[in-house]
DNA sequence: CATCATAACTGATTGCAGTCAGAATCTTTT
DNA sequence: AAAAGATTCTGACTGCAATCAGTTATGATG
């Protein structure tokens, strides 16, 4: 092999260039009309590869979509973590991280509640939903840093209680009683929760 | 129509007869084989039905799951509140409500996992759907009364936390972290979680 | 009882996720 | 540079949930 030319070889290449184009394709197709309008084959066909081939990427649709949103929740994490840092009261600084988390996932309900049910009932073994677990598991530390902020709380209590703020914020993202509620009212349905949560 | 032979037509005494049949072999392929095992043709010829009949009674494959389950998780529920009366700690009644509950969800692991999978991103339109959130609402309503009894929780507070406690419980039964877990194990998990919640 | 109207039933069919046996492409060896 | 070996690709195929146009059973009406 030249050392001139590349590294890795063709085949490496080739791979990564259609796990790219796969990506772009699903990103766009399941942005526009929603998981469950999309087939795999029009997936399959826009990154212009065989059906068959597309599974060797993603061993199932979910996976897929576990791959196209783990790096929009990453970034809203991130987001989050920065906004976190600018709030002083305890409370906003968890909700501070919490916003973002919910605003991406609602960006297309549809896909968010999808992506919130591989999360939980996925195969664990995928290499995406270990993926997804590990941003929640960010998350959580996140929040309980956040905690740890209010002297009261306990070291051991911070990651608990960050793991049930966890589960809130699922469940009132996930739940088909919320279906209707915006943005805001996702959040504020949370806040009222977490208050509770704090300790008084 | 005589009124001697029978109050009802002989159109609503099949259709009873039949969702019977439907239940009853739907309950016992699942429990033997696990939903995922099943399919809805195997469910039809048990039931002596067509094909297309089945789903004259359940929209859906999951619907038909808590077709079955429902009846069982409300058994459940009661069995809990009448242990919670008898034990005197606050924390120990709320965890009398969610053991037996936690034992109904792992008599089969999958099916207790799909069945909540189902309740929480199942179509809200179906009135089995509904029926699941009911029994959700009164778990939640028996956890407040637990709750009520710490004079430090205040009555408003109660329905949140036992919210709260909804949300720990079905995540800890529902993620796949969890999967290997014994009963007793996730009541653990759940108790743990509950006890930081809980005014100190 | 015969006729019509309506509700309930049925299985052949559809649409889609996911599989698999063989073809194609790349890499290594001689 | 040819052959052998390894990996990746492919689309025809399978299995299943769910549908729907056509059929049958029930109840109402004169």
């Amino acid at each position: 092999m030249s050392v001139a030319s590349q590294s890795v070889g063709r085949r490496e290449r080739n791979k990564r260039a259609k796990l790219d184009r796969i990506v772009a394709a699903a990103s766009e197709l399941f942005a526009e009309h929603g998981v469950d309008e999309v087939t795999t084959q029009q997936i399959a066909d826009k990154a212009d590869i065989g059906t068959g081939t597309l599974f060797l990427y993603a061993k199932t649709k979910g996976e897929l979509l576990l791959l196209v949103q783990n790096a929009k929740y990453a970034e809203a994490l991130e987001q989050g973590r920065a906004d976190a840092e600018t709030v002083p009261g305890v409370l906003d600084a968890v909700l501070a991280i919490v916003r973002p988390i919910v605003e991406c996932n609602r960006t297309q309900i549809d896909n968010g509640r999808t992506y919130l049910r591989e999360m939980v009932f996925g195969d664990p073994e995928e290499p995406r939903h270990s993926a997804a677990l590990a941003i929640v598991a960010q998350t959580e530390e996140a929040i309980a840093a956040a905690l740890r902020r209010d002297e009261r709380v306990t070291e051991g209590d911070a990651a608990t209680l960050a793991h049930i703020v966890s589960a809130v914020m699922f469940l009132s993202m996930a739940t088909s009683v919320n279906i209707a509620l915006s943005v805001e009212e996702v959040v504020q349905d949370i806040r009222r929760q977490v208050d509770v949560l704090l300790p008084r």
